[in-house]
DNA sequence: AAAGAGTTTAGAATTATTCTAAATCCTTGT
DNA sequence: ACAAGGATTTAGAATAATTCTAAACTCTTT
């Protein structure tokens, strides 16, 4: 588990690390993705973080999350014909995208499953990322695969689970 | 191999079953979906029918493939921060953008392998569809993966070979 | 041939995202 | 401390993709 600073000192020098500076804006955006497990759009985003810097722009945290994902800090997820969302889970995993909730729930990948995936690609194909996602329902469960206090996080990134 | 009228037969077949009716509309548009084995936008869906059936409108085209993704006759893909993609080939597949050509490539998935995907789900969640996209870079590769003459078509869903 | 459901059409509306140019903020050299 | 210069933020305009709307059209059935 680590704490709000830890993340924080980071988030700074992965910036610093990048050429980029450690800006208010930039922290919060941050802050307000790594509170909630969830995956909020852009505008959900934007709604959070209005409430602790009231000033801050759209265009800003649009700006943010691009330099957030540039940084490895956070993923983009994109599902059909929806507004790009946002996942501070950066351990290997699927989504699943329940189809009657609209909820999205992190799923955990074994590691020989996903060194697997990269055998089909035939040579010369270098993937750099893959994404995999599920589309279904998800009968009576409403709680996250991952629990917030045991996921994985920037100082522990495979989880403690 | 399946002919061009026998694709047609199969649309109406598929429209009729749904209680839907056989436009030409939905002909063309599938009609130029599966001419060429790629995985075009919706406006260069409507780029293309508009050849043949100028008067077409592109709030139509976005019907038409609605209702073909809907009869399962076509596939939606998706990928980061871009226009939706549609893709003739159901057999079951991957998909690798390439980043530097943008190009997308159809990849081979064994049956086993997607079975083992499956597991990965915690009881309780059925995922009626699975998405899986690589992203990297195609050293040298400019032919897909599944050359159009064994490709998938709906008479012979999982290709020739 | 009238009724009624399904479909198409053009254009407006909406939504998500990116662009632009001016203002502001840091950092560094002096 | 202070000016220069690059990085960043801001508001609002612009763009791109998609969906909505309402009228017109077209089948099919009676």
């Amino acid at each position: 588990m680590n704490t709000p600073s830890e993340n924080s000192a980071t988030l700074t020098k992965r910036l610093i690390d990048s050429g980029l500076r450690p800006t208010a804006q930039r922290e919060v955006v941050f802050k307000v993705i790594l509170e909630k497990r969830d995956h909020p759009t852009a505008d959900e985003i934007f709604a959070r973080v209005k409430s602790q810097m009231p000033t801050i722009s759209l265009a800003t945290v649009y700006n943010c999350l691009e330099t957030l994902v540039q940084c490895q800090l956070i993923r983009q997820v994109n599902l059909e014909r929806a507004p790009t969302r946002y996942c501070p889970n950066l351990h290997q995993h699927a989504h699943f995208h329940d189809e009657t909730t609209g909820q999205i729930h992190d799923i955990d990948l074994p590691i020989e499953l996903v060194a697997q995936l990269h055998h089909v690609l035939p040579a010369g194909f270098i993937a750099s990322s893959v994404e995999l996602t599920f589309r279904g329902d998800a009968a009576g469960t409403a709680q996250p695969t991952v629990p917030a206090d045991c996921a994985p996080t920037l100082n522990n990134p495979h989880g403690t689970n």
